[in-house]
RNA sequence: GGCCCCGUGGUCAAGAGGUUAAGACACCACCCUUUCACGGUGGUAUCAUGGGUUCGAUUCCCGUCGGGGUCACCA
């Protein structure tokens, strides 16, 4: 079989030589241990939580090190694209704070681009040509129903599924069956002619996983599909050697293929990179874990976060808190301190799988939010507002004085004790809606309609709206004294059998007349926020 | 099903051949309290299982079970 011959025809025409690739693409110049990481999404635009997952590790470890960030974009599958994906990635990476260095839209340093893959069909050509040449490649004719067909024998025979060994049945096709069916204008396929052997088993080291055990790839994998377009092992070959890339973090899923790429970068003369397969992060799905998927988990794409108003800054903080076990610790002990002083740890890394636990990001987001002054906290409340908030929403920030006054007491800025009512932007803003003119009761009253009643006309007897807090606390108590509770807590904890209940029963029945809620700041602070015309209002409301 | 990865409380997890097996979330109780919170203290709860190795195993080895991943001209 003459390979050069075959190479001219399936791939007609001049190419660079490839030693031009490795001049266009020179190693870079970076410190010893900077490392060279990627993020490497097709362009669905679909970002998940799990991309955000490794989007940090690699973002992480790159500039740590000194070294480089770059976005590439695999767009080899035409089926997959969506307009504006490669935009709404960028803006979601973005607005957790993932800067890369370079790559696509992104204007940086263009050296190692283009960054597209379709940009680079030539350059994958090349070295497919270069591999048929050194008969490493081969075109295979198989249709799809021939391949299916095979699948269903193998897996009948209880083999290994797949086109190897003696099922690759192209890969022994003569040179005048190969011209025949070229001039029958068949399509066709590049296959790797793989020289692995299954059965021989190796080590290999993972930088998450530690030591792992593969077997060789036997595989003829497809390079190039019928319409000329590398396959994502292939491209991965080639651009991350071009690219220098030094270390690639990407999801578990990829562990079974790493056979194949490795074979990939040995038939191609190059060095692969180190890898880290990081577990995926799971979801409690009736009684069983299993991977986020796009398809069943719409609300944990990245959108979603940002949709609610999870601050980026707690979502990163929760991330990482999963990524480096003891990066709790020390955001605890150094709470100011940017994150990127965290000294982060590809060895830290997880082995099994991360259950997704709102309860705790939620914890983390009150947490964060309550270190804000009211100021930032106001900023935020008013970028997630234009974005996402509606004209209710929006009839909040008309005075500013106003809402400032409003979030301080709820924040509890301006005294020692903050408070941790508010989890994300949009909770934040229906949290404070009783400042507003729109009332709704959202909690329960505990006592009956007469009891409520009697405690609202009671106090509304006594109400002046000049007392201070101390005279109205304690106009308060005489209300609930004149009604059969104790008036201090000491007294019903000692001896609630002689009680109706507490002060604290009837602040709760004054406290959802007025806010709609069990729970609330200082109810005398808002009704002086909220005036006294609209406090009376409400309270007469509520005894109808 | 084959192959690979993983297996400490409900969740995230630290940990070491001998420990009272950390911590965080959630939950419960109590304390503080001028109501709501914040906060504080304490509590419930974990080494999947069987067999080895060992004076001793949750830790090392093997099997079992369980969970996950992967077996495309998708990435």
């Amino acid at each position: 079989m003459d390979f050069n011959a075959l190479a001219e025809r399936l791939l007609p025409g001049e190419y660079p030589a490839l030693e031009t690739f490795e001049k266009r693409y020179p190693q870079r110049d970076l410190p010893a241990k900077a490392e060279v990481t990627r993020l490497a999404p097709s362009p669905t635009g679909f970002i998940h939580l799990g991309n955000l997952f490794v989007a940090i590790a690699n973002e992480r470890i790159a500039h740590q090190s000194g070294g480089r960030l770059f976005l590439r974009i695999e767009d080899t599958d035409l089926k997959r694209k969506v307009d504006g994906a490669v935009e709404a990635v960028i803006s979601a990476l973005d607005y957790f704070d993932i800067r890369f260095d370079e790559g696509a839209q992104i204007g940086g340093d263009e050296t190692y681009g283009p960054w597209y893959q379709r940009q680079r069909a030539d350059i994958y050509r090349a070295y497919a040509k270069e591999l048929i040449r050194r008969g490493r490649a081969y075109p295979c004719f198989c249709t799809e129903e021939e391949l299916s067909a095979m699948r269903d024998v193998q897996t009948a025979n209880k083999e290994t599924t797949g086109y190897y060994g003696k099922y690759a049945k192209c890969r022994t096709l003569s040179e005048g069956e190969i011209c025949a069916a070229l001039d029958a204008g068949k399509p066709y396929v590049i296959r790797l002619r793989s020289a692995g052997d299954a059965s021989r088993k190796f080590v290999f080291h993972d930088e998450i996983k530690g030591d792992v055990n593969v077997s060789e790839n036997d595989q003829d994998v497809v390079i190039l599909k019928s319409d000329g377009i590398p396959t994502y092992h292939f491209a991965h070959a080639v651009d991350d050697h071009l690219m220098r890339t030094t270390l690639v973090i990407r999801g578990e899923e990829w562990l079974a293929s790493l056979p194949v790429h490795l074979e990939l970068f040995s038939a191609l003369g190059f060095r692969p990179p180190k890898y880290g397969h990081n577990c995926s992060l799971m979801k409690m799905d009736g009684a069983s874990k299993r991977k986020l998927s796009k398809r069943k988990d719409p609300e944990l794409s990245l959108s979603f976060y940002r949709q609610e108003g999870y601050h980026p800054f707690a979502v990163k903080v929760y991330m990482l808190t999963l990524l480096n076990s003891d990066f709790e610790e020390w955001h605890a002990k150094f709470p100011d301190k940017p994150l990127e002083e965290f000294p982060f740890r590809i060895g830290k890394m997880s082995k099994s799988g991360a259950l997704f636990d709102l309860d705790k990001l939620n914890d983390i987001s009150r947490t964060e939010l309550s270190r804000l002054s009211e100021g930032e906290m106001l900023a935020f409340l008013r970028g997630w507002t234009l974005d996402y908030g509606g004209e209710r929403e929006r009839a909040y920030f008309a005075d500013e004085a106003y809402l400032r006054e409003v979030l301080a007491l709820c924040m509890g800025t301006a005294g020692k004790k903050r408070r941790k009512d508010f989890v994300t932007a949009k909770q934040a803003l229906e949290e404070i809606g009783y400042f507003f003119s729109d009332y709704r009761q959202r909690d329960a009253y505990r006592v009956d309609p007469q009891t409520r009643n009697a405690v609202i006309s009671a106090f509304l007897a006594t109400y002046s709206h000049e007392n201070d807090a101390q005279v109205w606390f304690s106009k308060v108590k005489e209300v609930a004294a004149s009604l059969g509770f104790a008036a201090e807590m000491r007294d019903y904890k000692a001896n609630p059998d002689a009680y109706r209940g507490s002060v604290s029963d009837v602040a709760e029945v004054l406290r959802i007349a007025v806010t709609g809620r069990a729970n609330s700041p200082d109810l005398w602070s808002i009704m002086h926020i909220l005036g006294e015309e609209r406090t009376r209002a409400r309270l007469q409301a509520a005894l109808a």
